[in-house]
DNA sequence: ATCATATGTGCGTTATAACGTACAAGGCAA
DNA sequence: TTGCCTTGTACGTTATAACGCACATATGAT
């Protein structure tokens, strides 16, 4: 069976808490007697018993399960746009992943506004140095630094800096066409 | 026990593909009658049977969770293991896109070791304050505060803070949901 | 040293996930 | 209508997840 392609990172998890599998089992209810054969990848835990166990560690459910079957290399580069705003790029684009991350500076009061890019753009921002007005659908919404904001970027939107400029992430997440289109 | 708010997509997904339970337990290789019982809520699969019919409708296994208490915009939820990382997201998981974003804080000579997760996850560490040594395939990469780094995530990796600590993003890319289209 | 507490693992039982098959309802063709 | 194929569900059996308890080692205290 192949179903050992998944690796469950409760182990991880666990030692980086560093519980016992028995205050675990108390926190979780899950007897640490399954715990432990899951860890040790003995046992395909139900999604029932997984979810006890994100419940009592109160980390997401993404967090207990490592996923999937796709790799890549990746490598980092910079580059420095010429232009009105100072645009970095932090990681280029991949078609794999469907991604791309900017670290864009705005100094003093200045304002970039982008029209709406292509349906199904995904777009992040997280401020590094605020505070940062992002319009978004007409609205301005202030962030603050460590702050951060998704968003449909196929709508007009823009960035506006406070009197003691702004630096921010910006992350574009490009959607496949075909995929999920009705699901949520 | 009421533990079960968990909501499986599965049916969604599959009413988005059009296939019939028959076709999807062909292509997943598991039984139309429990792929019919999970959908109407009457069996908690084990996690292998999911990462089946993950892998069936290549999908990334948290498209098929629902765990709703995803999708907030700019909020910071804080997950902090005793003693241990403090972990933050910063932008949770999105099916549509397959991506989720964290924000982690080591303190003073903190450490952390991450094996292997499984194939198919990138991810992306963007520094915030440094320096952070990150290792990738038994080798440490020092990063100082502004620096990226993309690797895939499916070899053992790690995180180790300076005296001063570090804050860093870490971003997790799964891999795009393309294939509902192309299995038809 | 001995006792005590806590760690993780092994064993036997029960609950249930998963299977294959059989079945009833809904098209579609001739 | 009668087949014939498809849809999804119900049944009976097997495989195994999950449990509680007991065990062997380990760490700590007296």
């Amino acid at each position: 069976m192949e179903s050992d392609e998944i690796t469950l990172k409760l182990k991880d998890v666990r030692a980086a808490s560093g519980l016992s599998l028995s205050k675990v089992a108390d926190l979780t209810g899950v007897s640490k007697a399954m715990l432990g054969q899951i860890e040790r990848g003995e046992s395909s835990p139900t999604i029932a018993t997984l979810w006890k166990i994100a419940k009592g560690f109160q980390v997401p459910l993404s967090a207990l399960i490592g996923t999937d079957d796709l790799r890549k290399p990746g490598v980092f580069r910079t580059v420095t746009f010429p232009g009105s705003i100072q645009v970095k790029i932090v990681f280029p684009f991949d078609p794999a992943i469907g991604a791309e991350t900017f670290h864009v500076e705005l100094s003093s009061n200045q304002s970039h506004e982008s029209p709406a890019h292509a349906a199904g753009v995904t777009e992040e921002v997280f401020v590094l140095n605020g505070p940062l007005d992002v319009l978004q659908n007409g609205e301005w919404v202030s962030l603050e630094a460590g702050e951060g904001l998704r968003f449909p970027a196929d709508v007009p939107h823009g960035y506006r800096a406070g009197a003691g400029g702004a630096t921010f992430l910006n992350m574009h997440h490009y959607m496949q066409p075909t995929a999920l289109a009705s699901v949520g």
